[in-house]
DNA sequence: TTAGGGTTAG
């Protein structure tokens, strides 16, 4: 350029805006700041695409302030002045700002195109904005532009509107790899698994291939839907795309959320990149899983690593110490987060320390902690509280931290439950009674427990009291059989984790077929010996069934993984990765 | 010839 300018040749506004862009590239600000200045003291006034090309770079370098600046000296400006000040507020996530300048472009007499639009459904805050921008798309006609379309069907997923997503997928004609992602995507991200996984077929039947974030989603799907088998086949796919660093982290969740540990460790071992992201799952996986002495190994390479710890690491470090009862450990975490990382506790922190405390039988500590919180103490705090009262039988603190529970809570069944057995236990009948009056007031329904089991790439559905499976004779005869088995070693079924209008043998009736005992019979009639046992569960497992979990992993030789909202149980040869603390 | 879309941890 210089050259040019001895010679007395002005560079025109192509070859200026080449320039600025080649800065870009290579990250380089001060020589595009010397671009600008040449173009300052010479006296150019470059014409609006210039400046636009001068706006995006300063957009770029995530100099706003700059942008700003040079936007309003600007004698003219069209449609991508404006759109190019408007995408860096919502990339810089400053929603009511773009909105803003949504209305001063408008009242500047300047129609926002498929590009204005594309950015700002993204700023949209509010179901009602997003609405009215809905219709101002399809009154410009925009909305058959593809990236209008992913916008909008991410943004509705994003507000949990799947309907509205599906249809303006519905209206596309044209196919388009990153619709159909979007698309994936929201059905993943509502907890939509089985339609996520739909979707992924027909795009594949629709002749495309997978990119990295749709195995992400895919694999976030498996994870929700512990599909260990379908998820495996994935990981053949991901092995394509290299070191992708967030694809690898949704792999590893899906390995450790699925039971699968050592797959989990070995893909976190060879991955060549690791963020915090990467460590969290891994350690979280580990404490899940049953390994805290692993979880919290892991934590001391992570610090060596140099990556800085964060408040979601400080949750799976602190869930490792509560479900191994190292209360000492627990504490030095705790009370050394804010000061070595700067990091606040909230409300998972303390919650993972009333467990603690709870668990190893400080009951006492653990209420004044919950009364010493910086945050409000929410329903899942006491409902931890409470649990930790009820294995230690403490009765007149169960019914302080239950109507806690439910004052903040009302329609938790499960709550109520306890609590109405508790007072049927002391024989409190009249408490029994108003407890009974007031879910039917609420109309507070119990969640049928339910468990899944994955066979041949099949998921199996098993609802406390529904005989809709095909093989449900052939299921309970075999359980009938096995509970004869297994009371000659000594099984005593557990009664106590029945609801208290059932009596004597209705009672164990009602725990012998609990879903998760069906689920993990029909995994010993469907899968060879060799095959673990995989299942998942809506509610956490009662301490009958993992009584009878142990016993028929070691009579039955059969490694059975059973994993509940909270956790999960490995278990083998008689024993379980929890060591009976959960 | 400048501006726009999808993905990860509790």
């Amino acid at each position: 350029m210089l050259s040019m300018q001895t010679n007395g040749i002005w560079a025109d506004a192509v070859t200026y805006s080449q320039l600025i862009n080649c800065c870009l590239a290579r990250n380089d600000l001060q020589h595009a700041r010397l671009v600008h200045n040449h173009l300052f003291f010479h006296g150019y006034h470059p014409k609006t695409f210039l400046t636009n090309v001068l706006l995006n770079m300063y957009v770029k370098f995530k100099l706003l302030d700059e942008a700003e600046a040079l936007f309003d000296q600007m004698p003219e400006r069209n449609v991508v002045s404006w759109t190019t000040l408007l995408s860096a507020y919502t990339n810089a996530k400053l929603n009511h700002k773009a909105f803003q300048f949504l209305v001063l472009m408008l009242r500047d007499g300047v129609r926002p195109n498929m590009f204005t639009y594309s950015s700002v459904l993204r700023a949209c805050h509010r179901l009602f904005s997003l609405r009215q921008v809905h219709c101002s798309i399809i009154k410009d006609g925009l909305d058959s532009d593809v990236f209008v379309r992913s916008a909008l069907i991410d943004i509705y997923s994003k507000w949990g509107e799947l309907h509205n997503a599906l249809c303006v997928f519905n209206e596309m004609v044209t196919g388009d790899l990153v619709v159909w992602n979007s698309i994936i995507g929201g059905f993943a991200q509502n907890s939509d698994g089985d339609g996520a996984l739909n979707f992924y077929k027909s795009m594949k039947r629709a002749g495309f291939s997978a990119h990295q974030s749709t195995l992400t989603s895919v694999l976030r799907s498996c994870t929700a839907l512990a599909l260990l088998e379908v998820g495996s086949q994935a990981h053949v796919h991901v092995i394509k795309f290299g070191p992708d660093l967030i694809l690898n982290n949704a792999l590893l969740d899906m390995y450790c959320k699925c039971g699968g540990l050592g797959d989990a460790n070995s893909v976190f071992t060879r991955m060549v990149e690791k963020d915090v992201i990467s460590w969290s799952t891994m350690i979280a996986g580990f404490a899940q899983n049953g390994y805290s002495r692993e979880a919290l190994r892991l934590f001391e390479s992570m610090k060596v690593s140099g990556t800085r710890p964060n408040y979601i690491t400080i949750v799976g470090v602190l869930f490792a110490c509560s479900h191994a009862g190292l209360v000492e450990d627990g504490w030095h975490h705790f009370q050394s987060m804010k000061k070595l990382y700067g990091i606040e506790p909230g409300r998972e922190h303390y919650g993972c320390m009333v467990d603690l405390l709870g668990r190893a039988g400080k009951l006492d500590e653990a209420v004044r902690l919950i009364h010493e919180m910086q945050c409000k103490p929410d329903a899942v705090t006491w409902r931890t509280l409470l649990g930790a009262c009820r294995v230690h039988q403490n009765v007149h603190l169960a019914i302080y931290a239950a109507k806690q529970v439910l004052k903040l809570d009302p329609q938790d069944a499960g709550t109520y439950i306890l609590l109405s057995n508790i007072y049927a236990n002391s024989q409190r009948w009249e408490d029994v009674a108003e407890i009974r009056i007031a879910m039917r007031d609420k109309g507070v329904k119990k969640e049928p427990g339910s468990s899944w089991v994955e066979v041949n790439k099949q998921i199996h559905a098993f609802i406390l009291g529904d005989n809709s499976h095909p093989q449900i004779d052939e299921i309970n005869s075999q359980l009938n059989q096995l509970i004869h088995r297994l009371m000659g070693v000594g099984y005593i079924p557990d009664t106590n984790f029945v609801l208290q209008d059932l009596e004597g043998e209705q009672r164990e009736d009602s725990l012998r077929y609990h879903s998760e005992k069906l689920a993990m019979v029909f995994g010993m009639i469907s899968l060879p010996r060799e095959k673990t046992i995989r299942i998942r569960k809506n509610l956490r497992i009662c301490g009958d069934c993992h009584l009878f979990a142990k016993l028929v992993a070691k009579t039955e030789h059969r490694i059975i993984v059973i994993r509940d909202p909270i956790r999960y149980h490995h278990f083998q040869d008689g024993v379980c990765s929890c060591g009976d603390y959960w």
